[in-house]
DNA sequence: ATTATAACATACTAAAAAGGTAGGTAATTA
DNA sequence: TAATTACCTACCTTTTTAGTATGTTATAAT
């Protein structure tokens, strides 16, 4: 039960990259040196968020990363979907896991179904830039 | 971020006692052929439920497992931290990771740390009773 | 006392996931 | 055309997961 480094990675990246000058692209050395991450290994977290669409990359000299919306537009629950493949807490709840023969009857599947739609609208209602002013309006505060 | 076999399996053969006759011991190999779970592993998991105290195991013939509190009195929580260790989200927050030098001025460890106060509080609000019921109070509901 | 039963204990193992590294290719700018 | 930087593919090491195997000890019935 733990979100792995390329989620908490990502977020921070995320975060880095909110409180850079927006107009700039930020290269990825930059990224990795000040938040102390392998380059090589924050590089392939960046390109998933890339590919995403959440930041945009550009090649080059002056080249980097650079947010894609204004940092209020992100929430913390889609950076971490796209870090972590997904954020389902069991395994039964995955797309790709063979179906359980259990599920019409096990008594803890709405346990699992309810704390999903609990985490999820946690991370749902804490966007990027609460997480740089590290003030939410999540549930829990 | 998955709870692991361990804590899934712990929570079904918990519920497993609950729905069986509160005066009996009920073997292991009986939980597991009605959960379908490894007898051996699901030994292993039965063992740690019984050194901390949740259940009481009896040898021999007529021996097994039992509850030692009406399963009203057990929250999903305790059960959850017994199986898995700890059901913190992130790895800084365990007792034995070497302490994180930029916590300071982390300005992900809030977001992190108020995580797992909504997470601990929903698993300390459901009863084992509960899931037997598949009806919870917890706070998604 | 002996036998069957069932928890308890320790050690091992195969497979998967986590957490990276290495080395190259393509795009952009000076 | 040279430097810079993202992008891409493959590989590697360590840790964790999910078990299995082989006993030993406690209890009850015969």
């Amino acid at each position: 039960m733990k979100i792995s480094t390329r989620g908490r990675y990502a977020l921070r990246a995320m975060v880095d990259l909110a409180e850079q000058d927006s107009d700039d692209y930020i290269p990825l050395g930059s990224i990795a040196a000040r938040q102390e991450i392998s380059p090589k290994y924050i590089e392939s977290i960046m390109s998933d968020l890339s590919k995403a669409g959440l930041v945009d990359g550009k090649h080059g000299k002056g080249g980097g990363y650079k947010l894609n919306r204004p940092s209020e537009e992100y929430n913390v629950g889609e950076i971490l979907k796209i870090a972590e493949g997904d954020i389902y807490p069991v395994e039964c709840m995955t797309e790709c896991s063979k179906p359980c023969n259990r599920s019409s009857f096990c008594k803890t599947l709405k346990l699992w179904q309810d704390f999903y739609a609990l985490i999820d609208g946690y991370f749902a209602s804490i966007s990027l830039k609460d997480v740089t002013l590290s003030q939410f309006s999540g549930k829990t505060v």
